[in-house]
DNA sequence: TCCACCTTATCGATAATATCGATTATAATA
DNA sequence: TATTATAATCGATATTATCGATAAGGTGGA
């Protein structure tokens, strides 16, 4: 391919023209006459052609430098705005790709949304909601651009930056032995026959790891395929369970009839947080996600209750 | 002002994008991998953004690096007409790429390359045969210098010339109920199942739109991939087929043992020219080229028959 | 899980070149 | 012929582009 000019020398080129001469151009371009003289006789070499008339006096161009004139300024325009729109692709305009866990989604992605509207007029949100490792899978292959996820979770290769915690409840039917109590510690769980949600669910494994529950006997071997179905089987007597405060909050517990009961002394906890493929050049946009999903998680009360 | 990219810079990246590799397109570009990622990551600190997303396997953009690359692509091409149209070099001498529909180039080709040798030794002529609407997109990305379309084909940014009118003849196998016709209207097509080429080829487009197929129920659903294989179809008897009378000249329809028959009255057409980038100024290599393309399809009978 | 392999990033050394200040050459004018 | 303004040239220096080698990171297979 023939060597091409630089924008360099096409910016001098252009100075040149406009002040029609070369020691007035080199000072609009902040270099030495020197310079600017030798950069516009490599331009001439490069382009095998005369460009300024330095026969005469007056400055006048050569019909190859009236050519090169008018490109020349069309290109050095399209370079800065190639430049201005680089740059300003501000975050969250067009299609971004959000993930989001099903132990959060429902309690979360109806404000979400609102606000994404009306903070992101032209942001196209397209949601998917799986499980952890199915949108970990998503976001290492591109899928999708950024999950809300609870942690911890080890991925490899992700970002991620913390929202805000989510302690768990106790949640049981007002059946239930333990119905009457205030606050519980994490050792009466011992006690306790516990449903979970099944395997694949994070929740479950933070659930297990955070209220340390050991003893797997007390976990019930039959596990919910999501909070809704969990809770009516609460409800319907076959055990308490452990609900995520943003569950609570958003009258889930209620609406199914249960009680719920908080934790005192350690407070067992998960965290939400939002993840994104390193590297992907996303963090301004998940940290901007972030800041969306942080606002409706900051709302003590998700529903009115 | 702000400081603008390079046009290596930009070489890079475009080379990049193409080849969705770093070390191959530090080949294409003649530098080693380790100049172009530098120059990569340059130009990304230059814009502000990241251009790529280096996290996954797969080769893919950021948003700011899509906004990028036709931006590039454009100033890229733009500087090379400037370097061009600087030179004045005269029309074909060294390379030029020519880009052929595959619903002429058979039928043209092989008689025009031998005519390029013999009036421009000094050219290196690099053929591509693709659709019309990736020949469109090369035309504008500067990849080849001009086409050889049918027309009309609504293009923005090209300009482009007539050559030759190149009407449809009817083609069917001798069993079919309208081989003994000597001649044929627009109207009796109605009556009958047209095998036409896949969705894509203009030559479809063309063909309806000249012969006013309204009755879509005419066409068949099954397209054929080339007009050897359309021949070869209409052939064994799936049905009729329309050919431009370049095809026809060649002695396609012949070679499958295909009756063809003219049509009367308002005969259908389709136009062939030579299509170049606006502003390119290789206006008069395609007025060149389209000289040499217009004494082939002159020549009534381009295979002895 | 570990390991070999492929791709990209990084580093230090070197070559290329861009730039400068000083000087010289050129042409028009007094 | 001197004078003045302008541009070209030259040698020195700073910048940068580029390379080869190597490290780092991720992928896919044993």
């Amino acid at each position: 391919m023939t060597p091409l000019p630089t924008l360099r020398q096409l910016q001098f080129f252009i100075a040149l023209v406009r002040r029609e001469s070369f020691s007035r151009a080199a000072e609009d371009c902040l270099v030495s006459q020197s310079t600017l003289s030798s950069a516009i006789k490599q331009l001439e070499g490069l382009l095998g052609q005369q460009l300024i008339d330095r026969s005469t006096r007056s400055f006048s161009l050569t019909p190859a430098g009236e050519e090169v004139v008018e490109r020349a300024e069309a290109i050095l325009a399209m370079s800065e705005d190639l430049s201005r729109a680089a740059k300003g692709v501000e975050p969250l305009t067009g299609a971004f790709r959000l993930g989001v866990i099903p132990t959060i989604s429902p309690f979360v992605l109806p404000q979400a949304t609102k606000l994404f509207q009306e903070t992101y007029p032209r942001l196209q949100l397209y949601l998917r909601e799986d499980l952890t490792a199915a949108l970990a899978d998503r976001l290492h292959s591109g899928l999708i651009d950024a999950a809300l996820l609870a942690f911890p979770y080890d991925i490899r290769g992700i970002e991620s930056i913390d929202l805000s915690e989510d302690p768990f409840w106790f949640a049981c039917a007002p059946e239930h032995s333990m119905a009457s109590r205030k606050s519980l510690k994490l050792k009466d769980l011992n006690r306790t026959e516990l449903l979970l949600l099944e395997d694949g669910h994070c929740l479950r494994e933070h659930a297990i790891e955070a209220c340390k529950l050991r003893n797997t006997a007390t976990v019930a071997t039959f596990g919910g395929t999501s909070l809704f179905t969990l809770t009516q089987m609460a409800r319907s007597g076959l055990g308490a369970t452990l609900l995520p405060e943003l569950a609570v909050r958003s009258g889930l517990a209620k609406s199914a009839g249960l009680v719920t009961i908080p934790f005192e002394g350690p407070v067992p906890v998960r965290k939400i947080g939002i993840a994104w493929r390193k590297g992907s050049g996303r963090r301004e946009e998940a940290e901007a996600v972030a800041a969306i999903i942080g606002k409706v998680l900051a709302e003590r009360h998700i529903f009115a209750s």
